[in-house]
DNA sequence: CTTGACCTTCCCATGTTAGTAAGGTCTACA
DNA sequence: TGTAGACCTTACTAACATGGGAAGGTCAAG
């Protein structure tokens, strides 16, 4: 058993983040101390780890919360946990499509930036009249 | 002039967003009627659909901020423009390359998990021991 | 004069994380 | 025993940009 502090350090999530994680119900209600400290074993840290490497792959909280769901169910299908992965696998090529899409049109600009002491610029004129786009 | 709602269909920016531009200060506060409905120029719009703009290519309000700054400076330097922009794109670059590790590694796991009734999984099981990451 | 479409301000929610304040508890050391 | 300092507790605040809604005022057309 141990407090916060030091799952937060076994775990790498931080006390505050662990508190809040209780609060929305991702995780169960630690147990107590007398004192009314939180204390933990390292099964829950193992689960702390395990929200804490799902995060690292960008998942949101919420399919955080299915996927300890699936972790937990034994008869559960694999199936299900690939649906989720290839689902937010699609968010994120998504998002770098867009993010792609827009470092390319700066860049492009940038490039015909002389970048020097003159006012004019085509990144300024892009934003002013639209560029076409 | 014009209407926030006429505004903002001229602009692509909601009049909830003009108005909440307006109270950060993006904006200097709008001209209003006697009734006190904010009442816009061509102009207005015109910038309007300057921040848009900006908005679609990834831009923070605050670069938003600077960039019409630069814009209204007939006396800008071009480098103070390409400035915000190169910086812009390598925070875009970096964000990227973080989202493309997280979709490389997802797609590598989902590729070795059955996808079927079964529960053994790699992604849980990466989860759960951290995969050697 | 009424109806409906518009406008106003104010508050709330999103999602995840961090900061801060005010107060209680524990530990180690003098 | 006393106390300092490190820890814990809850609760509120902020960030970012956007959307939603309530309660009420205004305008134009019929």
């Amino acid at each position: 058993m141990m407090n916060i502090g030091k799952a937060a350090a076994a775990s790498g999530v931080s006390a505050k983040m662990i508190r809040y994680y209780e609060s929305i119900n991702l995780l169960a209600a630690a147990r107590r101390t007398d004192a009314g400290y939180r204390a933990y074993t390292d099964e829950d840290v193992h689960v702390l780890r395990f929200i804490r490497r799902a995060r690292d792959l960008g998942f949101a909280l919420a399919d955080i919360g299915e996927l300890l769901a699936l972790w937990h169910d034994q008869g559960r299908a694999s199936a299900d946990v690939k649906g989720i992965a290839l689902a937010h696998v699609a968010a994120l090529e998504r998002k770098i499509a867009q993010l792609q899409g827009m470092a390319d049109t700066l860049r492009t600009l940038a490039a015909h930036c002389h970048g020097d002491a003159r006012p004019d610029c085509p990144i300024l004129t892009d934003l002013d009249a639209g560029g076409g786009r």
